[in-house]
This record gives structure tokens, C-alpha cells and sequence, in this order.
DNA sequence: AATATTGTTCAGCA
DNA sequence: GTGCTGAACAATAT
């Protein structure tokens, strides 16, 4: 379940392990996550190259490939992950490997076949053609931004902020937790919504994502206030005392309190 | 052994 | 056209 701050995670164990490191082997294990591109093809582009920045939008990783026009893509899916070690084999379910000439390698592993690898020549080209919204730890991801975001859209709140053309990174676990520090029902219109509560959402949803990329995404790390940690069927809400329900929403496994997120449903 | 899990895609519908 | 919803997919854990 990979979505925004697991992702960024991501993106600095890269920047912190795997740049500036020729590149002496590519090993692609599974050709049915390759999408847009033959698999040669990408092994002919990182081959002898080397890793020279690392961005992320949304749930996307881009690596930049040095001295080669393309970026390596990955998405994790739902069950993606990376490792960067030395030493003999590799990680199970590894899908995609790396060897860099220091005797390191990063993995790209994946137990199911949700995800991408693929090449793009340019990410901005790459986000637009795929329809995405904008991310929120972007600069200009201000409180208008979010108002554009929300403009005109139907359907309940919950679905809107997984919604990755409306702003791109929350999955179905962050949108929950979203929502329950903002106390707002999950299943509330969009339209709905007062300016308290549009205000509410994005104060939230800057805090949650930052906190979570401190706790590096690690469950385990996450603030016992928090709903990550309760999320089962009758819990008690760390927050209020009240109980944690489980309903549908969009389709999704969805834990609220239905004390203190009760309202504007 | 049947069921739950969740990100994305896509068919279908309002 | 548009945008939203829900089914399908993958394959593992429970």
C-alpha cells in the first residue's frame, strides 16, 4: 500500500544510497511490469549509466538516468518496496535489480504484479499525459490550490481526495486518516463541505502526510493517537473514546469514528 | 477454503 | 463529453 509518504520515503533512502553509481548489470525478472517499453530496452538505458537524482509525484518515482534522455518509472502498487544491500542473491520477489560497480545493488521488489516500470522521456510530459492532479507537498500547493482541486467535483470526500486526477498521492489508508484528525464523515458530498471544513481537510492533510514521512512511513512509528493503528472493525478511537466502524466507500475498506466524525454526513 | 486486501484501469451509467 | 462508481486484476495472508 504504497501511497504518498511511503513513496517520498522512497525517494530519500534513493537519494541517500543509489546515486552516482555506474550501473555494471540490470536484471529484469518480470516482464509483465514493464509497461510502454520492451525490457532490453531499459537495460540498454541503465547499463553503464548511473543514477543521478531521484523525484517523485504522487505515488510515482522517477530516477534520472545520466548521459541518457529517459528516467527509469516505478510504481509500487500495492505490495512495492525497494532494498539497497550487498552481498549474494537477492531479496525475494525481486523484480527488478540493479549492480552498481561499489558491490551494492537495489531491488525493486514486488509480491504482485500491480505496478509499473517503464521509461519516460520527460516526467512533466509524463504527469500531464497520465492525467495527474497535483501533488501536495508540492510548493505551490497552497489552500487555493486545494479550493481548485475541490471545484465542481461530485461525490463523497473520501473519493475525491483517492481520486489521483483531483491531486495525486493519497490512497486509501492516508485518506482516512485524513479525514478522521479533520473529523469529517468519510462519506460526506464534496459540495457539502463549508469553508471551515475545505480548511480543515488541507491543514490536515499537510500535517498527516509530513508526520507520516517522520515516522518513515513505519506503522509501527506512527503516533498511538492515530487511526493507522486501529484500523479493525469495533476498536475504541484513540482520540475520543468512541468506536472505530468499518463501512464501504468507493469500493474501499473505510475505519472512521463514528463519534467525533459524525458530522456533515 | 473462502474471503479480505488495495492502486489502477476501464466499462457503464447518470 | 464528463466524471463518478464499481468490477476486475494480482497473489498472498488469514
Amino acid at each position: 500500500m504504497p501511497e504518498l509518504p511511503d513513496v517520498q520515503v522512497f525517494k530519500q533512502y534513493v537519494d541517500a544510497t543509489s546515486l552516482h553509481h555506474a550501473i555494471d548489470a540490470v536484471y529484469m525478472r518480470e516482464p509483465a511490469l514493464v509497461k510502454g517499453v520492451a525490457p532490453r530496452t531499459i537495460r540498454r538505458h541503465l547499463k553503464g549509466h548511473a543514477l543521478a537524482s531521484a523525484r517523485r509525484h504522487g505515488k510515482y518515482l522517477f530516477l534520472d538516468i545520466a548521459d541518457d534522455p529517459d528516467w527509469l518509472l516505478l510504481h509500487f502498487g500495492m505490495t512495492g518496496s525497494l532494498d539497497y544491500s550487498r552481498g549474494s542473491g537477492e531479496p525475494d520477489y525481486t523484480k527488478l535489480r540493479l549492480d552498481f560497480r561499489n558491490g551494492y545493488r537495489l531491488a525493486y521488489i514486488n509480491k504482485r504484479k500491480l505496478g509499473r516500470i517503464s521509461l519516460v522521456p520527460d516526467v512533466d510530459d509524463f504527469i500531464d499525459a497520465q492525467g495527474l492532479g497535483p501533488d501536495p507537498l508540492a510548493d505551490d500547493f497552497d489552500l487555493g490550490a486545494f479550493r481548485s482541486v475541490l471545484d465542481g467535483r461530485r461525490g463523497t470526500i473520501k473519493g475525491l481526495l483517492m481520486n489521483q486526477s483531483a491531486m495525486a498521492g493519497l490512497g486509501n489508508v492516508y485518506a482516512d486518516e485524513v479525514l478522521f484528525h479533520a473529523s469529517i464523515h468519510p462519506e460526506t458530498p464534496v459540495g457539502l463541505l463549508d469553508d471551515d471544513a475545505v480548511e480543515a481537510v488541507y491543514e490536515t492533510l499537510g500535517q498527516v502526510v509530513q508526520a507520516a514521512i517522520d515516522a518513515r512511513a513505519d506503522v509501527e512509528q506512527m503516533p498511538s493517537t492515530w487511526l493507522l493503528p486501529h484500523r479493525e472493525p469495533d476498536a475504541t478511537c484513540p482520540r475520543c473514546g468512541g468506536t472505530i466502524s468499518r463501512i464501504e466507500v468507493s469500493g474501499r475498506a473505510t475505519y472512521f469514528c463514528t463519534q467525533h466524525q459524525a458530522g456533515r454526513g
